[in-house]
DNA sequence: CGGCATCCCTGGTGATACTG
DNA sequence: CAGTATCACCAGGGATGCCG
């Protein structure tokens, strides 16, 4: 019986309130590992570079994004030990699959984005 | 000078703070929100059967969603005028298209959550 | 049935200061 | 440079009760 339960939430599962995507999907969509994302997309960046890169992100929440990324292996960290310190975030091959769906979102919204505001507006 | 603004943000400027589709990145990918694009993928549903088909959610913050869903336009919301009530939801157009790039997401998820998860239960 | 209003509390987030 | 530590705030979200 409860050898079958991982094969139940194999798919179509998000909706259900117990299936493990659903933790997965939080720490993905949330506010600043999407944009880190984009910053990543075609470069390998350092923290303070990601830090302008990212516009508003505080070091705070930028490291502890960063950490989740790469706990969900989606980012690594490539830290030279010199000083000062030079620490570089790079987007892993699964991380880079993913980024592909993010980033299809986040094109979809800047193009449309003004479909969306405009009727608002004019309100 | 100040007519150029919105022309400035026409594309790739997410990372900019003060980039317009911040707002609507932020509602589109809320806890909800994209579990509703899933639940409404294929069907019109009431209310009552949404709050079903997203497990977990509360009236309070389906309700919430929804309104703000609605307000993007990407939400209709079809009231009929009986006893009892009768509310159905369906996708807009512009809610199609944004439903295909949130379920590309959230269906690479479901299919490489293993990838994800796994390597932590080994830790 | 389909909500809205209210209370309440957790945790996500920012600001600041400090460290290796 | 690349973070960690601490404090404080308030929006997100759950629970409950009420209404058309």
């Amino acid at each position: 019986m409860s050898e079958k339960i991982s094969e139940k939430f194999s798919r179509g599962e998000l909706l259900n309130v117990n299936c493990p995507s659903r933790e997965v999907l939080k720490r993905v969509t949330s506010r600043w590992s999407v944009l880190i994302f984009l910053a990543l997309r075609h470069n390998t960046l350092r923290f303070s570079e990601l830090r302008r890169a990212v516009g508003g992100v505080s070091e705070r929440m930028l490291a502890q994004t960063l950490r989740h990324m790469e706990e969900d292996g989606f980012v690594e960290r490539i830290a030279y030990d010199v000083v000062p310190p030079h620490v570089e975030y790079r987007l892993t091959p699964l991380g880079q699959e993913l980024q592909g769906q993010v980033v299809g979102l986040a094109d979809w919204l800047e193009l449309n984005v003004n479909r969306i505001l405009a009727p608002r507006d004019k309100a």
